[in-house]
DNA sequence: ACATTAACTGAACAGACGTTCAGAGCAAGA
DNA sequence: TCTTGCTCTGAACGTCTGTTCAGTTAATGT
């Protein structure tokens, strides 16, 4: 595998387990099985490297979502959206634990980019959310604090679940789906 | 006021801000308006400066729980357990943040008695779900799952949560333990 | 008035930090 | 065969890290 994919991979591992700040260079040069300063020809430096991990991140997720076609009906669309979002971050715990956990390390300038695409794809949810009080078939006192509180609710799965563990994904998935579908039931 | 307590105030504070990792000793003896190694007098190492916030943390909110009154009946018990908790966490966000965010900067014994701390808050809740379920009061299609969910649901809000903002802490209360209700409504 | 104690300063310690760079190694193109 | 262009190593840079400690300061108890 190229250096600058092992180099990511390998960021993205250690940043999840020790944070940003406490892990250094030279920790991921070794688990990328390479000396410190070649890290050096695949990013300008550490922040950059952090930015990189998240802006892609979020880019992919949005363009993963854009994939999904959303059913016309609110509910229906609200199934997909929390479905979707629990299959996209089962599969990558790392990558969705440094997205929210390191945007404090950004830079001011990075982290407005990187707030401003994680906005984009909530409003994909608030708009269902919206739709769905709007037609009257779901019941929402207010659309900011329940698209949050679904966001909330579904990521923190990402923090306990173990595809070993004693329920299965397709399991925690319909739970989850029962979950949110009463918190907004008409 | 005295050192050892404008330590503690000013190692939450930097801690929230930028994280255990990335706060320098220095830093934290700034701002407490002291020298470096002034601060020894009042902890013996940085980790256990960590440790012991998490850990009276812990403590501090389930002797502040123990002093709430459950009702009998499951829904009004899980009514007083969600406002109790929205309000509790809404008044110290810092040491709420810090208490999710650096679990993984503790050395592993330290992590196991603070886990064990949080998983004797959180059976207070399994309690309930576990009764409301057992009555027949509640829908809980996994008590463990909807433990975790509502942990999570409610914890989420001191990400966002700004006296000045749009709504009201009341408000924000009232909405939540809708929320939580709907989650588990029979 | 003197002794004791606790808290603080200021400097020092060894080691780790992010980053740079001269030079080695090697593959591709002329 | 020689050159060009990457990517790598290994060492070095200045700075910052957590922690220690001899010595100053000030308050307390006798």
């Amino acid at each position: 595998m190229e250096t600058g994919q092992r180099l990511r991979r390998a960021a993205v591992s250690l940043f999840a387990r020790h944070g940003y700040a406490a892990v250094s260079m030279r920790q991921i040069a070794a688990e990328t099985g390479v000396q410190v300063g070649a890290l050096y020809n695949h990013t300008t430096d550490k922040q950059s490297l952090l930015f990189d991990l998240l802006s892609d991140h979020m880019d992919d997720l949005m363009a993963a979502l854009d994939q999904v076609v959303l059913p016309a009906d609110p509910v229906l669309a609200l199934e997909a959206f929390t479905r979707f979002h629990l299959r996209y971050h089962a599969e990558r715990p790392d990558a969705v634990f440094i997205a929210y956990m390191e945007l404090r390390n950004l830079t001011p300038e990075n982290f407005m980019q990187v707030e401003s695409q994680r906005r984009a794809y909530e409003a994909r949810l608030e708009e269902i959310l919206r739709r769905g009080k709007a037609g009257g078939v779901m019941h929402v006192a207010d659309v900011k604090l329940a698209c949050l509180a679904i966001i909330a609710l579904l990521t923190g799965v990402t923090t306990w679940f173990r595809p070993a563990g004693r329920l299965s994904q397709a399991e925690v998935e319909d739970i989850y789906w029962d979950m949110t579908r009463r918190l907004v039931d008409a």
